[in-house]
DNA sequence: CGCGTTTGACCCGCGC
DNA sequence: GCGCGGGTCAAACGCG
C-alpha cells in the first residue's frame, strides 16, 4: 500500500514537474538547471519507487504487478482513493459494532453502514474527479509538448532566416532537410499521444514518446511498403493514423550529405523506423530491461565476428518491439542493445524507464532539435545541466533508420568511443560537445576526434550537438529513464543479463530497463 | 510435452 | 540483373 501511494505520488509529482516546466521554453531551461538535482531526485524517486515496490509485490503477485503496474501508478490516485476507504469502512465497522453491543443500540450500525456507503460512494465520486483532473492533466501536458515542439521549430526557422550563413549551400541543405524531417512530427506526435492510442491513462506520459517513433517507423513502412510486409503492418497497426501526418517519405537510400541539395531532402524524410542503440559494459549476453524476450534469429553481420541476435518482446502476443543485441568488435566487452517499436501493452515499472529513455532519446532524435538547436541555445541550455554527463549520445541517420545511440560505457575524460559502422553516426559526449554530423538524415561518418574540417560547419554542429544535449537533459522522462538505465547497468553488471533473456520482469532489487523503440548496448 | 533456442532457408532492399 | 547483406521465418533441437 505504501509503496503504491508512494509511486503514485512520485508519480503526479513528475507530471506536475513536466507541467511546470513545459509551459515556458525559458523557465523551463531555468527550471532544468537550477533543479538539475531536484527533479532528478523526483525522477529517481519515482524509479526507485518502482523498484522497491517490485521487490514487494513479489511476494504476492509478481506477475500481476507487472502486468498492472502501470494503469495502477496511473490510475493511482483514483485506485488507492477506493481501496484505502474499504480497508478503512471495515475498521470502523468493527469498532461500530462493538461499540454497539455494549451500548446495546441495533439500530446505530444501520445507520452507521449507511453513513460508511454514504462516505464510499462520496470518495468515488471524488476518486472520479481525480481521475479527470488526472487526464486533464495529462491531455494538458501533451498538448504542451506538442506546442512546445512547435514553437521551437517556429523559432528555430526564424532564426535560421536571419541567419547569414557564408557557407550558404550546406547550410541550407541542412536546414532544408531537418525541417522537412521535423516538421511532420509535432503532429504527428500529437496525433499519437491521442487518448485512443493510449485508453490506458497509465500510459500517456511513457507511450507518448515512444509513440513518436513508432510514428516515424510506421510512416516509412507504409510508404516504403504500402503493400506492407507482415511485420510492417503489424507494427502499423497501433496507431496508423498518425503517419499519415509525416512528411513524404521516400528513398530510403544513404545520404550522400554536402554535395546534392535535391536528393538530400527526400532522403532525410524516409525512416523505416527510429532506433534507440544503449552501449554498455556487460558479461552477461542480455541486459535487464524488463521485458520479456524471445530470441528469433541470429546472424552474422558483416564486420563483426560476433553473431548478432535478434530478440522479440514476448509479454503481449502482437507486440512489436524488437531489439538486437551484439557484442561490439573492439570492446567485446560493450553489449550493444538497439530497440526498435513501441510496445503495445502495459510494461512493467521498471520496462517503463527503459521505454521512457529509449522514447525521450528517440523523440529528440525525431523531434529535430536540429532546427530548434538555436532556440534551445538562446534558452539557456547547456550540457553541463545533463545529470549523466558521462554518458555519449550518438545520432545515426545512416541507413533506413535514424538511430540514437546511448553510450553508457564513458566517462567524461574518456575518448569518446570510436564507431566503426558503416552507417554513419554522429557521437557527441552530453557534456563536453564533440563535433557531430548531420543529424537525422545526413549520414556523416567521422572520427570524434576528428570532426570536419570546416569551422563554421564545426561551429554549427557544436551548436547542435548543445542543442541536442540541451533538449535531451531538458526532457524529465528522458533522463529519469536514462538515469534508470545507468544506475541498472552500472549497478548490476552482472546479473542484468538474466533478468533480461528470461522473465523477471521487475525483479527485486534490480531495475529494469523497459524497452521501447531504442537501441540498447550493453558493454 | 511445452517452451525457448538454434540455425539454415528465404525474402527483400540496395549497390554495382 | 546479380550478388550481398540485413532481417525474418520456421523446422529441428534441447532442456526442464
Amino acid at each position: 500500500m505504501e509503496n503504491q501511494h508512494r509511486r503514485e505520488f512520485t508519480f503526479l509529482r513528475s507530471r506536475d514537474f513536466l507541467r511546470h516546466s513545459n509551459p515556458g521554453g525559458p523557465d523551463r531551461t531555468s527550471e532544468n538547471s537550477m533543479e538539475q538535482s531536484q527533479p532528478l531526485i523526483k525522477e529517481m524517486d519515482f524509479f526507485s519507487g518502482t523498484s522497491s515496490s517490485t521487490n514487494k509485490t513479489n511476494h504476492h503477485h509478481p506477475h500481476d504487478d507487472e502486468q498492472h503496474h502501470d494503469t495502477k501508478i496511473i490510475n493511482g490516485s483514483s485506485t488507492h482513493q477506493v481501496s484505502d476507504p474499504a480497508v478503512n469502512t471495515g475498521l470502523h465497522l468493527r469498532t461500530v459494532n462493538s461499540g454497539m453491543s455494549r451500548s446495546g443500540n441495533e439500530e446505530k450500525p444501520y445507520t452507521e453502514l449507511i453513513t460508511l456507503r454514504e462516505e464510499l460512494d462520496r470518495l468515488h465520486q471524488d476518486n472520479r474527479k481525480l481521475r479527470s483532473m488526472l487526464d486533464q492533466i495529462t491531455k494538458n501536458y501533451s498538448e504542451l509538448q506538442g506546442q512546445l515542439v512547435m514553437a521551437m521549430q517556429k523559432q528555430a526557422q526564424q532564426n535560421r532566416q536571419e541567419q547569414v550563413e557564408p557557407n550558404g549551400m550546406t547550410r541550407h541543405v541542412a536546414v532544408a532537410s531537418a525541417q522537412q524531417f521535423i516538421d511532420p512530427r509535432p503532429s504527428a506526435a500529437l496525433d499519437v499521444n491521442n487518448p485512443s492510442v493510449s485508453d490506458e491513462k497509465t500510459q500517456e506520459v511513457s507511450v507518448s514518446l515512444s509513440n513518436t517513433m513508432e510514428v516515424m517507423s510506421k510512416e516509412r513502412n507504409g510508404r516504403d511498403h504500402p503493400a506492407g510486409k507482415q511485420t510492417c503492418t503489424h507494427e502499423d497497426g497501433v496507431d496508423d493514423q498518425s503517419f499519415q501526418n509525416l512528411g513524404s517519405t521516400k528513398s530510403p537510400t544513404k545520404l550522400d550529405e554536402s554535395s546534392n541539395d535535391e536528393e538530400q531532402v527526400p532522403e532525410l524524410a524516409p525512416f523505416r523506423k527510429a532506433r534507440v542503440s544503449v552501449r554498455a559494459r556487460s558479461e552477461a549476453p542480455l541486459i535487464g530491461d524488463g521485458c520479456q524476450w524471445r530470441k528469433y534469429g541470429q546472424k552474422m553481420a558483416k564486420g563483426n565476428p560476433c553473431p548478432r541476435a535478434y530478440y522479440r518482446c514476448t509479454m503481449a502476443v502482437g507486440c512489436p518491439v524488437r531489439k538486437q543485441v551484439q557484442r561490439c568488435v573492439e570492446d567485446k566487452s560493450i553489449l550493444t542493445t538497439t530497440y526498435e517499436g513501441n510496445h503495445n501493452h502495459p510494461l512493467p515499472p521498471a520496462a517503463t524507464a527503459m521505454a521512457n529513455t529509449t522514447a525521450a532519446a528517440a523523440a529528440m532524435l525525431l523531434s529535430g532539435s536540429t532546427t530548434s538547436k538555436d532556440a534551445l541555445a538562446n534558452a539557456g541550455f547547456f550540457p553541463s545541466m545533463v545529470p549523466y554527463a558521462s554518458t555519449m549520445a550518438t545520432l545515426s541517420a545512416s541507413a533506413p533508420f535514424p538511430t540514437i545511440t546511448l553510450d553508457l560505457t564513458q566517462t567524461p575524460n574518456m575518448p569518446p568511443f570510436h564507431r566503426i559502422t558503416p552507417s554513419s553516426a554522429t557521437i557527441f559526449p552530453l557534456q563536453p560537445l564533440h563535433g557531430f554530423q548531420h543529424l537525422l538524415g545526413h549520414p556523416v561518418y567521422y572520427p570524434p576526434s576528428k570532426p570536419p574540417a570546416l569551422d563554421q560547419l564545426a561551429q554549427h554542429q557544436t551548436s547542435m550537438v548543445h542543442t541536442l544535449t540541451a533538449a535531451i537533459a531538458a526532457d524529465p522522462n528522458f533522463t529519469a529513464a536514462l538515469a534508470a538505465a545507468v544506475s541498472s547497468i552500472l549497478g548490476t553488471p552482472g546479473r542484468s543479463n538474466d533478468a533480461a533473456t528470461t522473465n523477471n520482469p521487475g525483479l527485486p532489487g534490480s531495475p529494469q530497463l523497459p524497452q521501447s523503440c531504442t537501441t540498447f548496448s550493453t558493454n
